[in-house]
DNA sequence: CTTGACTCTGTAGTATGGTACAGACTGTAC
DNA sequence: GTACAGTCTGTACCATACTACAGAGTCAAG
């Protein structure tokens, strides 16, 4: 038995189905064989390939950084410098998620400090303190603002107007 | 001069007109009265509103999140300790996404540091180490197959088997 | 009275990473 | 020979937070 269906890649990578059509009309895989039915013939590679992905997802990398990995792995000329500078710049990308992440536990942590969690929603330290435009460092807004993503990922928009 | 435009709005709240408009939609401002000709009709509360909504994101808060934050608020018979629940809640969330980021970058950096940068990508550590399912310490507790969600939210997903 | 900025509704698109069908066909086991 | 699981394509949908129109009407200044 040398090639997989799409359904035993699948069990093998632990992922659906659905999500390996879906990464083969992303370019993350190369689109397989074909028997005459037209059902996809996978080689063992393909478990591979999803396994990188799953792997480089698990270390923070969108699928569109993965893809620009696969290119870099599939290309002769390319050098590890490339790669390289990938991952540099994946820690910047987490570092900064971190940092943001951590500004607004600061932000937020005196808040509930300042709650006792007794009375009326009327006078909340925590409400009020939203009402507020900007506690002390206001100027910092006017380019991006980074918003978590379900996955973890981040996205930023401009914000300015 | 006792109501505003949305294009005054969003002016003093540093948004765009859309994002009121979208804002309302999504229930987070009540409808505002209008015009004869049908033009929306703002109150200075209204960008407090605004403002309270802006204020809630940089700490984190989804337009979900936030909603609840302003139902409470609105509500005579609600408590602090629902507000502060709420924000404890999100630190817990806050946490939890910081420690996946700081996974991540544990996982990334000695492959970064395995990488001197020089040759071809051929035999490059760090695309080697995505080829190998899951790097040494995931041994000892993961299963294999029983994947974490990698963004640590709280979207349960089927994992179609 | 005209010009131009503003506003209206409704719909559709962006990015991210998938999921979920419908309706038809295939492969295999009994 | 028939049931049933698997696969096919295509499209639409989930959440998140917007953003971008089109085409029509409105408002204020000159």
């Amino acid at each position: 038995m040398e090639t997989l269906t799409i359904g035993q890649v699948a069990r093998e990578a632990g992922i659906g189905v659905e999500t390996v059509r879906f990464y083969e009309r992303e370019q993350l895989l190369d689109p397989p064989t074909r028997r005459p039915s037209g059902y996809r013939e996978f080689t063992p590679e393909a478990v591979a390939r999803l396994r990188f992905i799953k792997q480089a997802q698990r270390l923070g990398f969108t699928l569109r950084e993965i893809r620009e990995l696969l290119t870099l792995k599939l290309t002769p000329g390319a050098t590890r410098a490339q790669v390289r500078e990938q991952a540099v710049a994946k820690i910047a990308d987490i570092d900064q998620r971190i940092r943001e992440l951590k500004r607004m536990k600061k932000a937020l942590t005196p808040l509930i400090e300042a709650c006792d969690g007794h009375g009326d929603v009327e006078g909340c330290p925590i409400l009020d303190a939203l009402e507020r435009p900007c506690p002390h460092h206001s100027a910092s807004i006017g380019h991006t603002f980074v918003q978590e993503n379900h996955d973890g990922s981040s996205t930023s928009r401009p914000q300015s107007r």
